[in-house]
DNA sequence: CGGGTATA
DNA sequence: TATACCCGG
């Protein structure tokens, strides 16, 4: 779900084109990206694809074709995992996972009215990612030659950690939490290309990659960093969603400019959590992460990829091969390292 | 979501 | 050549 100050990064996205990413280096928060895969790549009554055992594929789905279209453009992604979720984090993921199960009643009983439409709302509300679905996506990756981080704890976090040091030039998210753990850059829609229809309704928009720079997020509204995440807190963040009672982002906005003093803000407003918003201040702060990573882009292992998406989980060998073939070629005009034998020509 | 094919 | 639509696993 993540932090809701859209309001307040909107007026500052930039729209690019993909090729804009080119030879860049962009960590992109990989459940996220994941889930968004599992909840839109459905069919018409909300059944995700599966192969012959019944193991959910969507998301492998989407990651592969997603991917080789990330480096045919030359970028060069690395995803991020979660690790263990913080503490403050519990009572959150137990709320969600309620909402999955009553979202898993509802779509059963939309499913015996016959009711389509209702049941894919429903279904997309119950993806959940398995431990092996997870698995398969890494194993998939692997292969494929593109890197990823096992962040120790949230993945927004870590691939915030990656653009503060420069080895990363955007963190890539639909969510803003990166902006709060710092990061200098955010990418969002990121490979969305053309026309998507929005949901429940048959209205159909141009989608861009946007991307949103920190510190033009910052001087637009005449606040800190440290601000920022106050104004996250208030609103509403993954740790404690309800935030603080009666505070938008516009009154949040005042509020921090008028009394500067987080624990001031914190005793001023009706805080509605349990978990104490100085705790939150200081995950964003200072969250767990690591600098045991190595960021390499391989040649893509065509038999393994092969045998993991068409033996494995039955996709079809024909449309594997082809996306092989473009990942491979696009792999040799950006990412083969040149020797110096090439490089002189002899 | 993204690729591919039908359609004009 | 551009857009609409269907299906993947």
């Amino acid at each position: 779900m993540g932090v809701k100050i859209k309001e307040l990064v909107e007026p500052v996205a930039k729209e690019v084109d993909l090729e804009f990413f080119a030879k860049k280096v962009i960590a992109i928060d990989a459940y996220n990206i994941l889930y968004q895969f599992l909840a839109t790549i459905r069919q018409k009554d909300g059944t995700p694809l599966m192969d012959a055992q019944g193991n959910i594929t969507s998301h492998l789905n989407g990651l592969f074709y997603r991917t080789i279209n990330f480096v045919e453009v030359g970028i060069k992604p690395v995803y991020v995992f979660d690790g263990k979720p913080p503490e403050l984090k519990q009572k959150e993921l137990e709320r969600r996972l309620q909402v999955k199960v009553q979202a898993e009643q509802k779509y059963k009983e939309a499913i015996e009215r016959g009711d389509l439409e209702e049941a894919r709302v429903y279904a997309q509300q119950t993806s959940r990612l398995s431990t092996s679905m997870v698995e398969d996506a890494k194993l998939l990756l692997q292969y494929m030659g593109i890197p990823y981080i096992n962040a120790p704890s949230e993945g927004e976090a870590q691939a915030a950690h990656l653009a503060k040091k420069g080895d990363a030039w955007a963190t890539g998210s639909q969510d803003f939490d990166s902006l709060l753990f710092g990061s200098p850059r955010l990418v969002r829609n990121l490979g969305v290309t053309g026309k998507r229809k929005l949901p429940r309704k048959d209205v159909y928009v141009e989608v861009k990659p946007e991307i949103i720079e920190l510190e033009q997020l910052l001087k637009t509204h005449g606040i800190t960093h440290e601000q920022l995440i106050v104004i996250g807190i208030l609103v509403g963040t993954d740790y404690a969603p309800e935030g603080a009672k009666d505070i938008g982002v516009k009154k949040a906005l005042k509020l921090v400019k008028e009394l500067r003093d987080p624990d001031k803000i914190f005793k001023t407003v009706e805080w509605q959590s349990d978990v104490p918003p100085q705790e939150i201040l200081k995950l964003f702060q200072n969250p767990p992460v690591t600098d045991n990573y190595t960021l390499t882009w391989r040649q893509p292992d065509k038999e393994k990829i092969i045998s993991l998406l068409v033996d494995k989980h039955q996709f079809s060998l024909d449309r594997v091969t082809n996306a092989l073939d473009r990942l491979e070629k696009a792999y040799n005009t950006h990412f083969r390292q040149q020797s110096l034998e090439t490089w002189f020509g002899f």
